[in-house]
DNA sequence: CCTATAGTGTCGAAAAGTGGAAAAAAGTGG
DNA sequence: CCACTTTTTTCCACTTTTCGACACTATAGG
């Protein structure tokens, strides 16, 4: 599982140093191939290459006559960017989806299980306050109520 | 049963030393490897190892098409932070989390049963405050009507 | 008052992160 | 088709941060 959330900076080229404390498990997992799509929130989603090819199999296979799926896969497959690790443990973020992701210099990376989320950090800072400020008990599921942390 | 209040000081590096009446019970229950997230009420929680994986595991079992539920996953998951304690007994709390719940050098650290919370000192005198001042009786839920001290 | 233990801070070595320069490749226009 | 420009990629060196070890201070108990 990879968790936590690490603030990196992205350089004028838009490279990105992968904390250490995942390269480890990146190499084991990927030998360091790594894929990096959009998400609906805009930030960044970051896969290793198998766990993408799952999520994109099942992608590929949704009704195509379905509008919602149809644009789940032109944006999720369209955007999808295979990179590498560099000698010093780096990625590539190309310009596009820099721009989509409104990435500037400071960033922040989250763990999230099979894959990380990279967010401007400005932008993560304002929708997790936001978050944290609403709902509180606004329609809590049933399986929420009844769970204590 | 992790029970009581203790005031803590977090040096310059985000260091902060687990009261020795813990320690033991900690060594036992996951061999010094313990966990730190965030919550909602900006405060962050400690768990050994392997009840924060219990956790995890309710987490991720979540409907992942729960907007409330996707939140609660990508904020608790997306800070967890595995540490170890170091040879003086000591967790390295990051920059990160530092940053979350606001932590200067004085905090306080609550034991709640098996975990902790680790508030920033003033923030919890606050919140502490606030709390006993409000409500009093609106309100009860059955099971707290019915509780004699 | 002295000793033992917990707590706190500092220092140095090692590793990680960052930026820049040079080399290679791709793109553009004559 | 070739020459030139621009972008991309690789490599290296420097800076910063991190981590572990140790030493000093404070506190409590005998």
């Amino acid at each position: 599982m990879f968790r936590g959330a690490t603030k990196v900076t992205l350089d004028a080229k838009g490279r990105m140093a992968i904390p250490t404390r995942y390269r480890e498990r990146l190499a084991a997992r990927c030998d360091g191939q790594i894929v990096v799509t959009v998400d609906k929130d805009y930030c960044l989603l970051i896969y290793p290459l198998p766990d993408w090819e799952e999520l994109e199999r099942k992608l590929i296979r949704l009704p195509s006559m379905n509008k919602v799926a149809r644009r789940l896969q032109r944006i999720m497959v369209g955007y999808a960017t295979e990179v590498e690790l560099d000698a010093s443990g780096r990625i590539l973020v190309s310009r596009e989806l820099r721009d989509f992701a409104q990435l500037e210099k400071q960033a922040i990376l989250i763990g999230q299980g099979n894959k990380f989320e990279l967010w401007d950090e400005e932008r993560w800072v304002e929708k997790r306050d936001a978050w944290l400020g609403e709902d509180e008990d606004t329609s809590l599921p049933a399986e929420l109520e009844s769970l204590s942390f």
